[in-house]
DNA sequence: AATGAATGAGGCTTCATTCAT
DNA sequence: CATGAATGAAGCCTCATTCAT
């Protein structure tokens, strides 16, 4: 029980500690933030980070795993499964990921990118990442899918989603209601 | 003449130099890459690179340069000015998209994303960039406008090509075929 | 009390690396010691260094606020201030200053003057040292002044002597005896 | 002839970069002006400097020997060893010294300090200084020496002038008449 | 003689990781 | 477990000097 209780601390902080380190990560970029910067906005020493973390990558790892997590709960489309009309399950969608775009910080988005981009040339991150990022973007698709029927589609409108969030994140965007609509009227097109 | 011809030996150099390091940046990553990488690639000594290049931003940029201008003729419109019906126009797109994303390297095309991302917190290296892009997307933009009529339409387009040469860039893609017939049936719902 | 003696452990550890850094700058010179030169005469790894001193400017600043600080310790001027007589005086000044010449290193001078004039160049080093300097020139200062009752003639005798040391230290000077006799000849003459 | 005359070219060339290398010194410092600096400022290739000088010390060598050059000219005691009384001696040395303090750039006095100084730990540099030096501070001590009839009074007195000079450098001086009055005060108490 | 591109040794600094306390 | 000083590999950049043209 004490054990527990002790195991469950410790998750608590390596959670912390994550969480701190994706805020720096999203600040200075991947590649320039350090383990000093994550230590000192922790209020820890630099030695202890690697109590919680075997390295820099696993802590980056874990940073992100927290990210997606949040994501999901951003993200839930349990709503959309009991809507009816091709029209209404649009306006949905559309209303959700333009509030997601609206809301979610775009610097964690492009981080996101960021790490994806930056792992390809690491197998072992490649593979630990692409854990973390198959199941979320699984059940993305599935939604999709499940609107449009088809597999392709689905990849096209949430890379087309993913494309945007990029955009923004580098400082391009649509106004949140004229991005709402427009979408909406694709994918109603499509989805016919 | 003498000191033309010399000039433009420099200009080569100069550029080949840039062309590998671009191939260094896609091998190794925007922030893996070293300068000592580029050297001996290209059978030059480290030194000499600071003859043709103020310092490693300079050269990074300078081979991005190289690559969007790379890229801006391989993406020519000219031809689809002509075409007349949408259905035309759709079919030509569809092709040409799809030879890109087939053909051109699609890690080159993350390491743009890359790029992006990463000068996001270096205003000046943001600043140079985007006197570099600035070109490329504005003619991209108004090709898909003069189809859609529409800005919005415009930019959503483009962000589901570049969101899907993201994706390939991180293994994830649909097959050639299947990719055109999918964009040209979206692209051509659309602009009717 | 742990606290209190772990950083009086690393204050003196500070201090041994600015006097390990001065004898280097003494031997080599201000602008041809390294850090490696530092780090080795102190059986430390050159990272360590940046433990204690923010660049190499902010380690010469140090090596120099020592020395200036040992200096100030030798030429003390209480006792003068007891005796009477502009002859006792004058014999306590020569004398003084004649065992500073004799004894005290006179690269160690030499290099004083030297950081002065490199600095001419950097402002911010040249605030930093003008701090450390100035204590230590306005105390010599108002001794010399309380014989002379004239800051000219204060200004005077102290650049006699600091140009004296400064032949010293590039090989000319006079037999100690001689210095001593005529400088208090000297002194006497102008302070009656 | 053709030949003498191109020898003479040749010193004539040889005499401008070291000006200009001079200037350089003055500017930057002796240990960061770079012969890059001088090849452009000369409006030379750097290759071309080596053709001149054997390396940056043999140019710097020179720079100074021009240094002195022109400080002899300056301090030409011609006139004293007419003039009869002390009064009158003192206050040509004075007046004399007052106005080199004045006029003299005292940026070019520090760098020869510099020189001397940053040489201590090179034989050869120091040899060939040393060369360049003796002359002159023989013939000014020279005239000190006539005046007190004493090597020590007048290595003294040059000592108070160095100082002083090496005082200016870095910010600290007497107005010039002030300077002028004490200086000649005291030069006439001693000369007596 | 003049050029200036090329060289490469060498300097400063950063930072992930370790380890004794 | 926590700490943070110590490490040392590795990176960027400078610049005196050389050499083919």
């Amino acid at each position: 029980m004490v054990l527990q209780a002790q195991e469950q601390v410790k998750k608590d902080k390596k959670k912390y500690l994550s969480e701190k380190a994706l805020e720096m990560i999203v600040e200075k970029g991947l590649s320039n933030f350090t383990m000093d910067d994550v230590a000192k906005s922790c209020g820890v020493a630099k030695g202890s980070l690697y109590t919680y973390f075997k390295n820099k990558d696993a802590l980056i790892i874990s940073a992100f795993g927290n990210l997606v997590e949040r994501l999901k709960k951003v993200i839930t489309y349990e709503d959309i499964k009991s809507t009816d009309t091709a029209e209404e399950k649009a306006k949905y969608f559309a209303k959700t990921y333009s509030q997601i775009l609206s809301d979610f910080p775009s610097d964690q988005f492009m981080r996101l990118f960021e790490i994806l981009i930056n792992s390809t040339h690491d197998q072992k991150m490649m593979q630990d990442l692409t854990e973390i990022f198959t199941d979320y973007y699984k059940s993305l698709l599935q939604v999709w899918e499940s609107l449009f029927k088809s597999k392709s589609k689905a990849l096209l409108f949430q890379a087309m989603f993913d494309g945007l969030a990029m955009y923004k994140a580098v400082g391009v965007s649509l106004p949140p209601e004229e991005f709402e609509s427009t979408f909406k009227e694709i994918i109603l097109k499509i989805a016919k």
